[in-house]
DNA sequence: TCGGTTGTTCGTAAATATTCGAACTATGGA
DNA sequence: TCCATAGTTCGAATATTTACGAACAACCGA
């Protein structure tokens, strides 16, 4: 019994993956799952309480952006990578490689 | 003088390229844009009121999606497809090949 | 079985977005 | 000058999102 329903690659909405993604505590969930491969929620979670961190990853997953198992008490997420990518070629490339690119932003020291 | 203000292109933030383009009247109005390279507002209204349509616009313009300059009543708008390019790339390319690659949307009958 | 851990769901308050009519601005032509 | 055209701005109603505490559910170990 599974308690997450995920999308199929072909029910993936590109406005609802964009909306996904327009959001900075979405987007730095992606980022960093992009770079550790899979994570619980609560590594995930800034700090920030766990409702709103679940509700995140509801969005995040009903755009298909990501995938969520349990395993035991903890759920494993991973990015739907090659399924994004699939569906949208280029689409989460581009948006990763812009973080990597942004060299001067959080550069404060003179 | 010139009515609307354009944010460079250093200026740009991807989340509110990514929240512009996710509302479905606005990636509309990119792919017309995308399409004709530009238009006045009134020929991308889809028979919308203007307020709306002037709405969606200054969403675009101040993601930095669209440039709009007055030209006599009329203005002109135009995908700022090149200044978006630089500052993500690929990603603008990638949201418009989506959107050519879509056959099986509208085929209804089998 | 009792707790502790992990995360979801619910309910509600606050913030944001969307829509659209109405009034307004700017331009150009008769 | 007067009028029509093309869009913007304002204001208000509606809808959607976000945030977060509280209650709940699933899982595991002792």
């Amino acid at each position: 019994m599974r308690p997450y329903k995920h999308p199929e690659i072909a029910e993936f909405v590109l406005e609802r993956v964009l909306y996904a993604l327009s959001d900075s505590i979405r987007l730095e969930i992606v980022r960093h799952l992009a770079r550790v491969e899979c994570a619980t929620c609560g590594e995930l979670d800034g700090g920030r309480p766990k409702s709103t961190v679940s509700h995140h990853f509801k969005v995040l997953r009903e755009a298909g952006l990501v995938r969520t198992e349990s395993n035991g008490t903890a759920h494993i997420n991973t990015l739907r990578h090659a399924d994004i990518e699939q569906r949208f070629p280029g689409l989460l490339s581009a948006i990763l490689a812009q973080h990597d690119k942004l060299p001067a932003r959080r550069r404060k020291a003179a």
